[in-house]
DNA sequence: TTAAAACTATAAAGCTACTATAAGGTCAAT
DNA sequence: ATTGACCTTATAGTAGCTTTATAGTTTTAA
């Protein structure tokens, strides 16, 4: 199987392979004497794994560690459950970081309406006076 | 005034305020004959505008964008008003996606306990069988 | 007075996770 | 023989800084 056809295999462009090869994220494969890289099926398994961890929200530096345990398949998997503690207590101190940010953004839309100039802006005001509860 | 004093008044670094002066949001200060940048009340101002801004997740295309409306102060602020609108909407979509994220993490995280080996360990399982319910 | 510490300057690289572009080699079909 | 689709590497761009390197200037302390 060549790039090609892994990348449409996945969903994924043909970059993006070679970019997690060059990351060691993807072991390199065999190639034929043209250069081609060459795929098993293995290495589609290994690039829909990272894609779905991609897709949870995961770097790659935790992909790479994900890996690297399931390259010890026999020792406990109390690092892999810390690391998805770690990661869902991280979207959520994002999602209230963005909650609070959406109250400030509303708040400050409500100090004005459609009808002025600029200069009486207030939002532009908001903004300026800088009253603004940080954090 | 220098640049380590107006950064120590605003809280940015010193780089941060090069950056934002060769971004062209920093009107480029007047020069010591040892070619030390001296800066005004004004650029504090504009500073501190800037780090609003950035702390309302403004990007700087978009403070940008809000500089410009200030350049002309007697137009209607309309499009302030708008680009607040469209900057609280994008907020709010990285809530949704957020919180569906952390749904699919928590049910993952409860696939597994922590008295397993790796190679029984429900998350990497989860994540490998692939039956995710994208977006 | 002199030497170190602290400050300033520019330019360039690093960060994340790709995406895009350039310039070129390979292969099948027309 | 040439088009088109595919493959290769290398390089640059994205956002918003931060870090590093290298060098010149000012301030402070011995
Ligand atoms: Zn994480
Ligand atoms: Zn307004
Ligand atoms: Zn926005
Ligand atoms: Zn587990």
């Amino acid at each position: 199987m060549r790039i090609g056809q892994l990348a449409q295999l996945v969903g994924v462009e043909t970059q993006t392979i070679r970019f997690y090869e060059q990351q060691g994220l993807l072991p390199p494969p065999d190639r034929q004497d043209n250069g081609y890289r060459v795929y098993t099926e293995k290495h589609g398994e290994g690039l829909a794994f990272i894609r779905r961890c991609r897709i949870l929200g995961l770097s790659l530096a935790e992909i790479h560690e994900l890996q690297s345990y399931q390259d010890d398949p026999h020792q406990s998997c109390t690092a892999v459950n810390a690391l998805l503690d770690d990661h869902i207590s991280h979207v959520r101190s994002q999602i209230t970081a963005l909650q609070a940010l959406e109250k400030q953004l509303v708040s400050l839309r409500a100090s004005c309406n459609d009808d002025r100039e600029v200069e009486a802006c207030g939002i532009l005001a908001g903004i300026s006076e800088g009253n603004m509860h940080q954090q």
